[in-house]
DNA sequence: TAGAAACCCTTGAGTAGCTACAGAGTCAAG
DNA sequence: CTTGACTCTGTAGCTACTCAAGGGTTTCTA
């Protein structure tokens, strides 16, 4: 099958596809008389693992990681506990580091009830004072907006819609 | 004031403060004899805002907005509170999906109890099953991971420290 | 007054994970 | 033979910064 195929398939984006083989998540594919990339099963079970992958906010060097055990099946798979550990760790941290935000925020919503000029406005003046040091603990998770840039896995990946 | 002292008194990088030029948040400085850029009180107070803002993990355009309500006193503030409602759904909608994402997370890491060989490992095996079609709502909220190129923002903004 | 350290300048590239476009080539149907 | 759908490569863009190269300036000390 050619790229859109395996695109519709696997509910990808086909630049995204192009994307995955130039990092080397995908195997570089056979090509056609006319240049154009030819896959077939073994390729829709691999996008599809980076996907389903993908939709649990993995990283492509977490997935990297997973597909090296896919890879070696004989090896013991402690280490894919660990990652996946590892990962939920992520998840959780996150969650608390957003928990505390949205006390912050609300905490300043309640400075402005009414409105009133923005002269006078609550919430201006609490964003003005200064900044308390919380002792937070050093992290890697990111932050609370996703823009225009990336809308596919903004809304979810919808895979076999074929 | 130089560019140095400024960065210290409001936790920030030299870096970061060049770049909110470049970007138009902070207004564009007087500059010295040496073509140092020259700050002053308005200079601190207008990046602390930013600071405090950012801590709260609002985007830039976000900050851009209120700054604009900074500027204009007289305006009606209900922008204002809009905006941070706004900003509270983005928060509180990431948190309901990160929520999902542990759980769908926790249910594939019990598919491994003790580990035994990758060909087995119940994890590989759940992450290779087709995707599964939720209904997710289209959002702009982010991922879960902070890498070492943002070290700064991970760590939050510790100001003031003189 | 020379020299060194500490600061500052601009420019350009890199980060994650894509998306989007330009400009070209390929292929099947009518 | 043309139209249109598809594909190709290469490049640039998105957020919010961070870093490094290769210079210039200031300040302090010997
Ligand atoms: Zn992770
Ligand atoms: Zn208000
Ligand atoms: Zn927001
Ligand atoms: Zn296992």
């Amino acid at each position: 099958m050619k790229i859109g195929e395996l695109a519709r398939l696997t509910g990808t984006n086909v630049e995204t596809i192009r994307y995955y083989e130039r990092d080397g998540l995908l195997p570089i594919p056979a090509r056609s008389d006319g240049n154009y990339r030819i896959y077939g099963d073994a390729h829709v079970q691999r996008l599809s693992f980076i996907r389903r992958c993908r939709s649990l906010d993995m990283t492509l060097e977490e997935i990297r990681v997973l597909q090296h055990f896919k890879e070696s099946p004989q090896e013991n798979c402690a280490d894919v506990n660990r990652l996946l550990d590892l990962h939920i760790g992520h998840v959780a941290q996150r969650m608390q580091e957003l928990q505390e935000l949205e006390m912050q925020l609300k905490d300043l919503r309640e400075r402005c009830g009414e409105t009133r000029d923005a002269a006078h406005c609550g919430i201006l003046e609490g964003l003005s004072q200064a900044i308390v040091p919380s002792g937070k603990t050093a992290s890697h998770v990111q932050g609370t907006h996703w823009h225009a840039a990336n809308p596919n896995s903004a809304k979810g990946i919808q895979g076999n819609q074929v």
